[in-house]
DNA sequence: GCAGTGATCATA
DNA sequence: ATGATCACTGCC
């Protein structure tokens, strides 16, 4: 069995009546570390979306790192505004902003607080597409600057330690961010965005 | 290949 | 106050 398979497979099995057994919500102190390594373990995780009375829960297969004010991709980088404020704060934060007049984009905050960096959120196994994730899981401005949790109704999950996911091993290919060749001193280029392999 | 669509930000 | 831009998507 792949690697995929097998979380699918747990997947599958924790789905209905948002009941989540064998899963284990990731602590906001995930979060507070480097941005590179968030978002590298970030992928092959579940991100939970609780709405409405219903539960969505799918592997995150696409994210992007925001490393920080000295990245000339990040939105940090020419310091602290009305809508990055956000940034700003404490690990585990939701920073949900809109772009191109009608797009959510969805992230959330990782390092310390003050040290404005942060992942996006750019696919599941489900949807792919940072624009096309957001309006799958209903997320918009509401839930910006609320923490990850129960209250937001949206967080992050991994599977409990088990013979079968220790044996699981992700295939997660590096590339550069997508949509941000206007940042100069090589930022553009920077592999920072990562995939998880089918 | 590019239109759509409007908040955000720099400039003034 | 104004104009350019935009961590995108969908249709041509």
């Amino acid at each position: 069995m792949s690697p995929v398979r097998n979380l699918r497979h747990i997947n599958h099995y924790g789905k209905n009546k948002g009941i989540s057994y064998g899963m284990r919500k990731v602590p906001h102190s995930f979060f507070n570390r480097k941005t590179l390594i968030v978002a590298k373990e970030l992928v092959g995780k579940y991100l939970v979306r609780e709405v409405d009375g219903e539960t969505i829960r799918e592997v995150i297969t696409e994210v992007e790192a925001y490393v920080g004010p000295h990245d000339l991709a990040c939105h940090s980088s020419r310091g602290k505004t009305a809508r990055n404020e956000i940034m700003f704060r404490e690990a585990g934060t939701i920073y949900v902003y809109f772009t191109y007049g009608m797009h959510w984009m969805l992230n959330i905050v990782t390092e310390g607080k003050d040290f404005p960096a942060a992942v996006l959120i750019r696919g599941t196994e489900k949807v792919s597409g940072p624009a096309r994730l957001t309006k799958h899981l209903s997320i918009d401005k509401k839930l910006n600057g609320m923490k990850l949790g129960k209250s937001s109704g949206l967080w992050v999950e991994y599977p409990k330690a088990s013979k079968a996911n220790r044996a699981s091993k992700l295939r997660i290919t590096r590339t550069p961010r997508i949509g941000v060749a206007y940042a100069g001193s090589g930022w553009a280029e920077k592999p920072y965005r990562f995939v998880l392999q089918n």
